[in-house]
RNA sequence: UGGGGGAUCGUCCAAUGGUAGGACUACGGACUCUGACUCCGUCAAUCUAGGUUCGAAUCCUGGUCCCUCAGCCA
């Protein structure tokens, strides 16, 4: 019993399981389903995928993969009227990129509608099921409240005959829209308002992203979604919290059923992330009030977004293992998911430097028309990822804020008299500035000293600081895109969320950066030194102007101490 | 005020009757050709009141608070 086929990947013995997990795991020691591990990812193809379906889909595909089973790709297509083609790509995309690989498993609950329709039949005739003539007003009239019951239907006691002659010819296209439903005869007193005759089926004459305009009535998500399970032999249906009021509805259907198997429905909390939204709604009415650049936006928490934004699969995932699973409702410090793709940055960026708002520096006593080569290591604890040649000449660009006229006491940048080191290149010192009219610094003057070539003073003395640096006239520039959380306050979810909205989310500059960089790949990620994490920019990039997307900060601690 | 869930450091997750532990954050410090990384350290929690027990975050009873459900959405 206890073979290790299931080896690979497997966390049977490691650290503590979540309760999902948990369950699984006894159920497989049980021999419940012949041991086997199947689950399904089920989106509805309404909208893009965001990080908390990167949490079930690391959930979904993890477990089958853990326990040596497989994942499912289904997607739950049973409302014409929101669903199109273009969700299902993007989404099968984002599944893909995160590294996840359904096979041949790729599923449409549409293609279950005609199984689904004969379900349907089977529980006319068994009498469990009627056609309601209410209007949609009248069956919420008659549905009762939380503390009150419900009153039947006048059409609940039909006969089964008339119940399937009127449900033919809904299919038939008889009938008007909204003008009958199928309804489930469960219990209307239940104090469970989801038994209280759930709708099954609605007249609804939409086209449908794949059946095009063969049906006009479609089954609702608690009667599509238990069958779809069935007919896939899902052993393990994992969904969030707020269905967990449907369980019982989910196992009346398939208990009152023949279908092949009875999958067990799990719950789990959804993600939430600290300063943004999550929710597909709130998400589209920034998409659609222009808010954002798109569902892509950088500033978006979902995948197209955070890929956009320079986040790796790797983190996400890495992510994904880090926040757990549980029932409690939860919201993540987004400094987590931050910390996350540092952590994956640090070990994968190459190294170069940007000088990201420039401020003119010139080195008085360095040769005119002189050139220097220096080669820096892209990465100083990775010599494998090889090195490259940055210019140095006579006049040079540094970070305006590297630079203080009257430096505070713990400054150890640039500032009179004071000595520090370009990276790679040699010790400077200021010797003075070069104002215009308006105060500004337009110049800064120095000194370097020719004994401290590529970084190190042949004396031994040390410098407080280093600072990145890029030749003025062999460094090109680029549009650098600063982004910051897209929303002021922890937690924006109220109804009028777009008031807190970050209006400094997006600072848009040109920057100064090495020329080794005119011929980087979109999406390939740097660490501009002492700035953060930057990311090619995959679509606004063109060969004459590279645009980057700055995906993190790096830590810095001493912008908390100024 | 019906039903279904849930309450552990500031935040997330563990501990399943036997020393409340880890991660993130914050704050110190060491190191440093990135004020990064790394390393070390500090602060910090069992919703509440009873009960069972040698022993309770865990079991029992009462209370409190939070989430969720009244779509022909999923």
């Amino acid at each position: 019993m206890e073979q290790d086929a299931d080896n690979k990947g497997s966390i049977e013995n490691e650290k503590p399981a979540d309760f999902v997990r948990t369950i699984i795991k006894s159920d497989r020691q049980s021999g419940k389903c012949g041991g086997k591990v199947i689950t399904r990812f089920p989106p509805e193809p309404n909208g893009y995928l965001h990080i908390g379906h990167a949490k079930s889909i690391c959930l979904n595909f993890g477990i089958a993969k853990e326990f040596s089973g497989r994942c499912h790709l289904r997607f739950d297509d049973t409302n014409p009227e929101k669903e199109e083609t273009e969700y299902v790509e993007s989404i099968k995309d984002n599944i893909r990129w995160l590294g996840f690989d359904w096979a041949e498993h790729l599923y449409y609950a549409s293609d279950y509608y005609e199984q689904i329709y004969r379900y349907a039949i089977l529980l006319i005739k068994e009498g469990k099921a009627y056609v309601c003539d209410l209007s949609p007003d009248e069956v919420r009239q008659c549905r009762g409240t939380l503390t009150e019951p419900g009153k039947e239907s006048p059409y609940r006691n039909r006969p089964v005959a008339e119940n399937l002659d009127l449900f033919e010819r809904m299919r038939a296209g008889e009938f008007e829209d909204g003008s009958r439903v199928l309804r489930a005869k469960i219990d209307m007193a239940s104090p469970n308002i989801n038994l209280r005759d759930p709708v099954m089926y609605r007249i609804l004459r939409a086209e449908h992203h794949r059946t095009g305009n063969l049906w006009c009535i479609y089954p609702m998500y608690d009667f599509a979604h238990p069958i779809s399970d069935a007919l896939e032999d899902i052993t393990h249906s994992i969904c969030t919290l707020e269905f967990e009021d449907h369980r019982p509805l989910y196992d009346w259907f398939l208990d009152n059923l023949p279908v092949p198997c009875h999958p067990q429905q799990i719950e789990f909390a959804r993600l939430n992330l600290s300063y943004t939204v999550m929710s597909k709604r709130k998400l589209l009415e920034l998409v659609e009030g222009n808010h954002v650049s798109g569902w892509d936006d950088p500033r978006m928490p979902t995948i197209s977004g955070l890929r956009r934004r320079g986040y790796t699969p790797d983190a996400i995932r890495k992510f994904c293992e880090r926040i757990g699973v549980a029932k409690r409702d939860s919201v993540i410090d987004m400094a987590l998911l931050e910390h996350t793709i540092r952590e994956d940055l640090n070990e994968k960026a190459k190294r170069v430097m940007c000088v990201l708002r420039p401020v003119k520096v010139i080195i008085d006593n360095y040769p005119e028309d002189k050139i220097e080569e220096f080669e820096i290591p892209y990465h100083p604890e990775n010599t494998s990822m090889g090195s490259r040649k940055v210019l140095f000449s006579r006049e040079i660009y540094i970070e305006k804020d590297d630079f203080m006229e009257e430096p505070t006491k713990k400054f150890f940048r640039l500032a009179p008299g004071c000595e520090v080191r370009l990276r790679g290149a040699y010790f400077i010192t200021c010797t003075n500035v070069k104002k215009n009219g308006a105060g500004e610094i337009v110049e800064i003057h120095c000194t370097y000293d020719p004994a401290t070539r590529g970084g190190d003073a042949a004396d031994g003395r040390k410098v407080k600081g280093t600072l990145h640096w890029v030749s003025a006239s062999r460094s090109i520039p680029i549009e650098v895109r600063l982004y910051e959380r897209l929303f002021t306050v922890e937690n924006p979810n109220a109804d009028d969320f777009k008031e807190y909205l970050n209006p400094n989310s997006l600072e848009i500059l040109t920057s100064m950066t090495e020329s080794g960089l005119k011929d980087a790949q979109t999406e390939s990620c740097y660490q501009f030194e002492r700035q953060g994490y930057f990311c090619a920019d995959m679509r606004d990039s063109t060969a004459g102007k590279l645009v980057f997307n700055r995906t993190v900060t790096l830590r810095d601690s001493w912008a908390k101490k100024k």
